[in-house]
RNA sequence: GGCCCGUUGGUCAAGAGGUUAAGACACCGCCCUUUCACGGCGGAAUCAUGGGUUCGAUUCCCGUACGGGUCACCA
């Protein structure tokens, strides 16, 4: 290839800018202050939303947040074998459920905002060739019209010869055809791909800083890789390169499958003239799995979907909180300490991340969400838990919203204290939590460990001074009250130091009246329960309850 | 196979050349409590392995094992 300008013309005829002309002219450099990162995060459209990609696109938006940037969401749709119908949508949905929000890129399936785009790689093809053009004038990318079956061939020949396979060096083929050739194969309309003339050696070395791992010092890359496929569409490596600069990207977090292929980025980098970003490579979230770790895979664990977490009602919040538990492990410390505060307002920290992948723990999830829940007001628990019904449990949501106050009241129950109970681990609970409060669901779940005939005195004698507007210390004394003649004791120490001379203390009375009306043995404040319910349900429901120990 | 990354209790992990090796989840026990929770206290449980370097290595270096990644016109 004597002539590389009249090369890159005869393949880029139509390519009139430069890189430098479009970077100065297009994409200007962002005015944002010193230290603000521009981070992106890049699914392909595959119709399928990976929690290690809710977990990768968190990092990136808090990264670019709490520095004052930019946050990117870019749709890497190069590859159009693997897109799917609504593909974007999923994302941008699924994204959104998790609260997740990016300043710049795809809002929906068509839908874009921001000076910096398209931010679809399907939409972008002029910039590649803008950059693929100026590669070529420097000779550093030429065609190449090798077959698959050819590239077959080589690969095969050089295994035999047992050299490493690749199409690089005096292997290169197209490497180094005369022009006239490349003419003739254009002519003859043949296929074919642009290829880097890659300057490396095997054996040589590249370095670059990790902001997770530190130093990597890795072979530099030698291989012609692919720039630009046949259908003029760029390969990863290259878009990577090209779009990150023009987006102005400062700080690139991606899997660490990656890191393997950096030196084809930071070569790529190099060659066209521009600086790299900044790059953190974030390990996978793994699963434990017959003694060992692997990554958690879309076909074998429901919970690699993230529709899984909203489906079973784990609350946003709690899963991002979750993530960040395992992103930065000082989180749990600063949650400690900031009880009231937004997840958002922690400091999260790239250099603070873990280079070893973490296995998916749902204990620790269920903890948090627990945790995360207690938090809530009733009015913000009746939001979320009547929201997430309307689209599981359309049922039970109308039932949840047939008396919004009365509702309320219920999620109010030892809700809001200094120590607020931790029952609720996700809206899926919460039909169980509240089954009583609602004729409809009410049912014995349970039995006491107790005689009947005991159990009926109990009721009998409770139900004539039961009265469900007493206040609760009114309300205890009575349960108190009754003890002496049924033969508990009103005072638990008293029963503690002598409990032969008892049949029980007042926990056991109150545990029979509040299994006649809840139908269970582990309840909130009964007497909020029974103030809540009224004295005519929790006559009906004694009353009931008195029946069945007979019958 | 080549290259790269990783390895502290069951899990998430802090940590630094000398520590009784934090903390959280889960588990167990006790206390508090009208029940259940919540909370409090306590318990069991960890530096993969072999060599160096060093007065001293879990920490630094080399090897080994194990796990993971990557070597495409996939991202």
């Amino acid at each position: 290839m004597t002539d590389p300008i009249r090369l890159a013309q005869l393949l880029f005829p139509n390519v009139t800018q430069t890189p430098g002309q479009l970077m100065e002219q297009s994409f200007p450099p962002r005015p944002l202050k010193e230290g603000a990162q521009v981070t992106r995060f890049a699914p392909s459209p595959t119709g399928f939303l990976h929690i290690g990609g809710v977990f990768s696109a968190m990092v990136s938006e808090r990264v670019a947040h709490t520095t004052g940037g930019v946050a990117i969401l870019r749709i890497e749709d190069t590859d159009k074998k693997r897109e799917v119908e609504g593909g974007v949508s999923l994302i941008v949905q699924g994204l959104r459920d998790f609260g997740i929000v990016f300043d710049e890129g795809a809002q929906g399936e068509h839908e874009e905002i921001g000076a910096y785009g398209p931010y679809t790689q399907s939409r972008r093809a002029e910039y590649y060739h803008v950059f693929c053009k100026d590669l070529v004038e420097k000779g550093l990318a030429y065609p190449c019209f090798c077959t698959a079956d050819e590239l077959d061939e080589l690969r095969k020949k050089q295994e035999s010869e047992n050299v490493t396979p690749g199409y690089w060096g005096e292997y290169a083929l197209w490497r180094d055809k005369p022009i006239e050739e490349v003419e003739a194969a254009l002519a003859a309309g043949k296929p074919y791909v642009m290829r880097l003339r890659s300057p490396g050696k095997p054996g040589g070395r590249v370095k670059f800083k990790d902001a997770i791992r530190g130093e990597i010092e890795m072979e530099e890359n030698y291989v012609d890789v692919v720039l630009l496929k046949s259908d003029g569409i760029p390969t990863y490596h290259f878009a990577h390169v090209v779009d990150d600069t023009l987006m102005r990207v400062t700080q690139v977090v991606r899997g660490d499958e990656w890191i393997a292929s950096a030196p084809i980025h930071l070569q790529l980098f190099w060659l066209c003239g521009l600086k790299a970003p900044k790059y953190a490579h974030i390990s996978p979230i793994m699963k434990e799995e017959d003694g060992s770790k692997r990554k958690l895979s879309k076909r074998k664990d429901p919970e690699a979907a993230v529709s899984y977490f909203t489906e079973e009602g784990y609350p946003a919040d709690a899963v991002m909180e979750y993530l960040l538990t395992i992103g930065n492990s000082n989180f749990e410390d600063w949650r400690r300490q900031n009880k009231d505060a937004r997840y958002t307002e922690f400091p999260f920290k790239l250099n603070k991340m873990s280079a070893s992948g973490a296995l998916f723990d749902l204990n620790k999830l269920q903890s948090v969400s627990a945790e995360v829940i207690s938090r809530l007001t009733a009015e913000e628990v009746y939001a979320q838990a009547t929201a997430w019904a309307g689209r599981f449990d359309p049922d039970f949501c109308a039932l949840l919203t047939r008396d919004p106050a009365f509702t309320k009241r219920l999620f109010a129950i030892d809700r809001g204290g200094k120590k607020p109970r931790k029952d609720i681990v996700r809206w899926q609970d919460v039909k169980a939590y509240a089954a009583y409060f609602f004729d409809e669901l009410f049912a014995m779940e349970e039995q006491l460990d107790m005689e009947c005939e005991v159990q009926k005195q109990v009721i009998e004698a409770y139900l004539p001074v039961m009265d469900c507007g007493d206040d609760k210390d009114t309300w205890f004394g009575k349960m108190k009250e009754l003890c002496p003649a049924l033969g508990f004791s009103p005072d638990v120490k008293a029963y503690k130091a002598n409990p032969e001379q008892f049949k029980g203390h007042v926990g056991d009375v109150s545990a029979v009246v509040r299994m006649a009306i809840t139908g269970r043995k582990n309840t909130p404040d009964l007497h909020a329960i029974m103030a809540l319910l009224g004295q005519d349900t929790c006559r009906r429901r004694l009353q009931a309850y008195l029946a069945g120990l007979n019958g």
